[in-house]
RNA sequence: GGACGAGUGGCCUAGCAUGGAUAUGGCAGCAGCCUCCUAAGCUGCAGGUCCGGGGUUCGAAUCCCCGCUCGUCCGCCA
């Protein structure tokens, strides 16, 4: 339940019905207001030249027609805004009731017919996961979590890139390349242990010609359906997918389902797009090669065209990852990529493509810049790169010193438990707290934060709710929340009935980063009342403040658990 | 060369779709707050040509045009 949706409603039917009493017909938009000043707020500027009348005397004309109602206690005329408080005894009681009934369920909307497929990570087997490319997994979890929570049924996917050079090189360097040659793994991990064969392959092949044969012999080979070949490479790539997989888990990612590209290529489907293509009039041939023109559907550049089939007939990526979307598309009624902003342009044309297919369908993208490091573009081949688990081993490192200098009274293995749930989590806010499309630097002392705007600062708000709980006797789950009416308490609740619209606006604008924004102000919220007012032996208001404290943790755990994040009961 | 995205106090960042009241937070800085539910906290102070220049508008961080800087792409690679 949505407590707050039912105010704006009424606010826009009082408007209306105001509206009409003064015989003028318009649509206005309402906004909130200024924190300290109103709970919403419309702007009246754009009737001014409809009515030829100052804006400042058409919002007092309305707000003298508004009759106000139970849920409306205050309508009136500011400069040239129409404003409107609420009631807040009655959101108060909406709220609490809320929360306290629904609880871990608090922020979950009606549940949607249209079936999810978001795809994301898919990131190529052939290296362990670097801090550039794990905004791909952070955001695909959270906006799946998002999706989840606001009543879609979302099932995730990676796309596995078992066909082309990058892995048969991988495969090819575990086969060739004498151990020996490879300098030791830094860590005791497949993809670790793996990524040194890669690089040492990437070398051999760029200094010797006999190696770039053997691996174009093997791609063929692989790409003809070899099965020796395919398994080798086939192993391979799930070997490294094993690592990746652990490093996911890690940061409490979970991917429903894999889908192998080679599948589209063995069942054929990688064939039909091409014939389906063909009998396009925009397909023409250069040297044996198909190809789109894509004019007026791509964007301007060096060349419109786009090729689906080399000289030899074999298919391309985006060709097979038609085929991948063709099957998604029977599969889901709304299919989301999250991509690096470097995927635009092949997208766009795997969009062109599809409706030159007949296609009515289409993937909506969510794009991400790339993270890089201060020397530039990180580089699994040429080992310029920051490894997600180093980071998460060092957001642990660091959280297990912050918990050992704070706590004395804690045994080691809890102070472990409590650094785990911390080090990751700090990782995970500070990455899906800025908007997907900012280019971002990494530097170890912004990617790992443990106060003010940053997950820690969360998770220790939880930690306070649940002290102040863990010491309570009991307490009157209906206690009278009208009594509460200090402004910090106030204000908690208005940030706690705003909730289930925050979890909507994220999930259906796609717009992750307003999940932490929302934890923070809460955390800071409920901060603030903590500071100003006892909760424990507080009297008459001790029961309706216990209630308003676990309110507060009910819905700190949920936006928690909707950012991937643990909510610890102690720090 | 072209296309797409980003540019907001010293640093990071919200707001931009749908123009509207004094531009949101955080970090760092300064000054305070632990006999009281965890100070990973709270309060206050200071800090701004919203990249630059034009334009539209009663009103522009937001819309349009021209530049600048950075990122990304423009392959019979994936």
């Amino acid at each position: 339940m949505d407590p707050m949706e039912s105010f704006g409603e009424e606010v826009r039917r009082l408007t209306n019905e105001a509206l009409a009493k003064l015989g003028v017909e318009a649509q206005l938009e309402i906004d909130v207001g200024p924190a300290d000043m109103a709970d919403f707020a419309i702007p009246c500027f754009p009737l001014a030249k409809k009515l030829r009348k100052a804006p400042a005397a058409i919002a007092e004309d309305i707000a003298a027609a508004v009759v106000p109602s139970d849920r409306i206690s205050k309508v009136w005329a500011a400069n040239g805004y129409l404003n409107f408080k609420i009631n807040e005894a009655l959101l108060a009681s909406l709220t609490m009731k809320a929360v306290l009934s629904e609880k871990e369920l608090y922020g979950t909307g009606e549940r949607k017919p249209q079936k999810v497929l978001l795809e994301h990570t898919s990131v190529n087997p052939t290296g362990p996961i670097h801090v550039g490319r794990a905004r791909n997994p952070l955001i695909g979890d959270t906006l799946c979590r998002c999706l989840r929570r606001a009543g879609y049924d979302v099932t995730t996917e990676y796309y596995v890139n078992d066909v082309g050079k990058q892995v048969v090189l991988l495969a090819w360097g575990i086969m060739n390349v004498p151990e020996s040659e490879v300098p030791p793994a830094d860590r005791d991990k497949t993809d670790h242990m793996l990524v040194g064969y890669y690089r040492k392959a990437n070398e051999r092949m760029e200094s010797d010609p006999a190696v770039v044969k053997q691996i174009s012999d093997m791609l063929v080979k692989f790409e003809a359906g070899d099965p020796a070949t395919a398994e080798q490479v086939g192993e391979t790539a799930e070997r490294m997918l094993q690592g990746i997989r652990s490093s996911l888990e890690r940061v409490s990612v979970n991917v429903d389902q894999y889908t192998w590209e080679s599948k589209f290529i063995i069942n054929g489907a990688a064939k039909e797009v091409v014939s389906k293509l063909k009998a396009s009039p925009r397909c023409s041939e250069e040297n044996g090669a198909s190809y789109l023109e894509l004019d007026e559907l791509s964007r301007q550049g060096k060349s419109t065209k786009f090729f689906f089939t080399r000289s030899d007939g074999t298919t391309l990526y985006t060709t097979r990852d038609l085929a991948y979307h063709l099957d998604k598309f029977k599969r889901a009624d709304v299919c989301i990529n999250v991509l690096g902003e470097d995927q635009k342009l092949g997208m766009l044309h795997l969009v062109a493509a599809l409706k030159i297919m007949g296609e009515t369908k289409a993937p909506e993208c969510v794009y991400y810049a790339f993270v890089s490091l201060p020397e530039g573009r990180m580089s699994t081949r040429k080992g310029v790169v920051v490894y997600l688990d180093d980071l998460l081993d060092e957001a642990e490192d660091l959280a297990m010193a912050e918990v050992r200098k704070r706590r004395t009274d804690l045994s080691e293995e809890k102070m472990y438990e409590i650094a785990k749930q911390i080090g990751p989590g700090a990782v995970r806010y500070n990455i899906i707290r800025v908007q997907a499309e900012k280019q971002l630097v990494f530097k170890w002392e912004d990617a790992i934060n443990f106060e003010g705007n940053s997950a820690p600062f969360v998770q220790y708000a939880h930690a306070r709710c649940s002290s102040i709980l863990k010491r309570t006797g009991g307490y009157d789950r209906d206690a009278d929340t009208s009594i509460l009416t200090h402004d910090t308490e106030k204000r908690l609740i208005h940030v706690l009935s705003l909730f289930p619209g925050i979890v909507r606006e994220a999930g259906e604008k796609r717009k992750i980063h307003l999940l932490p924004a929302y934890g923070h102000e809460l955390a800071s919220a409920f901060n603030q009342f903590y500071g100003s007012v006892p909760v424990l032996k507080s009297g008459e208001h001790e029961d309706a403040r216990l209630c308003l404290v676990e309110a507060t943790r009910w819905t700190l755990r949920n936006a928690l658990e909707t950012m991937g994040i643990a909510a610890p009961e102690e720090m």
